[in-house]
DNA sequence: GCAACTGCTTGTGAAGTGCAAGCAGTATGG
DNA sequence: CCATACTGCTTGCACTTCACAAGCAGTTGC
């Protein structure tokens, strides 16, 4: 039994696969923060996920192809969720929903390092980004990866700096 | 009572306002469709949304300053809503999402026109786009309505094919 | 061997969604 | 001027999703 699909807008189907409170929360997580296992998703969101809403998106995002699980080497428990392709090309969609948040969102504390970079930086930044994201999750051959580090950096900064 | 706030995080603060299934959508229909009423956003809605969520969300979006409402001079009992600045600036975050869909959704029908012409209008078609909105939600001098009408035609195209 | 950790489930109540019906106040056509 | 249709909603009820706390079998490190 298939939920039926409403219509065949883009932006409906769009919101179809991520319209809800907690999606997109995790495939940033996993995109900014490289937070790779569920306990890390669990422990470390700044916004506090449940656990069972966790472990049914993870299972819902990867069936519908947009991460993908493989066991830990290092660690017979441990599974790696990584981003596919299809939630890599996200990073527009959540640059762009950063830049409105910041800009149109009362409570959007100043320091919103993350999402200004990624304004600033705009889709030439975006591009290398993804490349590089590519490179972590896709097995694609790793380039220096100074923007990723530049994005996680400011990622935990903002998250240590809302927790003080 | 206000629900509280989880986290600053700019992409957080625009899932707590638009993160559910519907907002974006009613949005949608007033921005590419033109639909200012409430019967019309009801009954020519393609995805079927139901009474009480598009009550409850009109007055959400209004409260949160999204929407504003005004009453209609050539009827008594009826309401124009009407986009306000906050919501015309979601025009890149709806592209993005278009283009996203478009892409990455299996059953995104191949005419999805509007989200293709807005994909490769770009960024200059939506800022072309917004100036038009302004001027037919905020009142500002309407110019020569070309990017307007050509998203609604396509919106309607696409409402009309997706009913035969 | 034992405590801490792994991904994830279960139980329970609250909140959101979906559907059908209805309601008081207009407008409209004859 | 009266029946009819339309206006923006509301109400009631079933159902699904969400939120919070607790727990569980297997794994790892000491």
């Amino acid at each position: 039994m298939e939920k039926p699909i409403r219509s065949g807008c883009p932006i409906n189907l769009t919101l179809e696969t991520l319209g809800d409170r907690w999606s997109l929360i995790v495939i940033r997580d996993i995109m900014f923060g490289n937070r790779r296992h569920y306990r890390d998703l669990l422990n470390r969101s700044e916004e506090g996920i449940a656990s069972n809403i966790l472990a049914d998106r993870l299972k819902k995002l990867t069936e519908a192809g947009l991460l993908s699980a493989a066991p830990d080497p290092s660690h017979k428990q441990k599974t790696i969720y990584s981003l596919t392709e299809p939630a890599i090309e996200l990073v527009p969609l959540l640059a762009q929903m950063g830049a409105w948040g910041r800009r149109h969102t009362p409570a959007s504390r100043e320091l919103s390092i993350r999402a200004q970079l990624l304004e600033e930086g705009g889709p030439p930044m975006w591009k290398a980004f993804m490349k590089e994201l590519r490179a972590l999750h896709l097995g694609a051959r790793p380039p220096r990866r100074s923007v990723t580090r530049e994005l996680n950096a400011a990622y935990e900064a903002e998250l240590a700096a809302g927790e003080g």
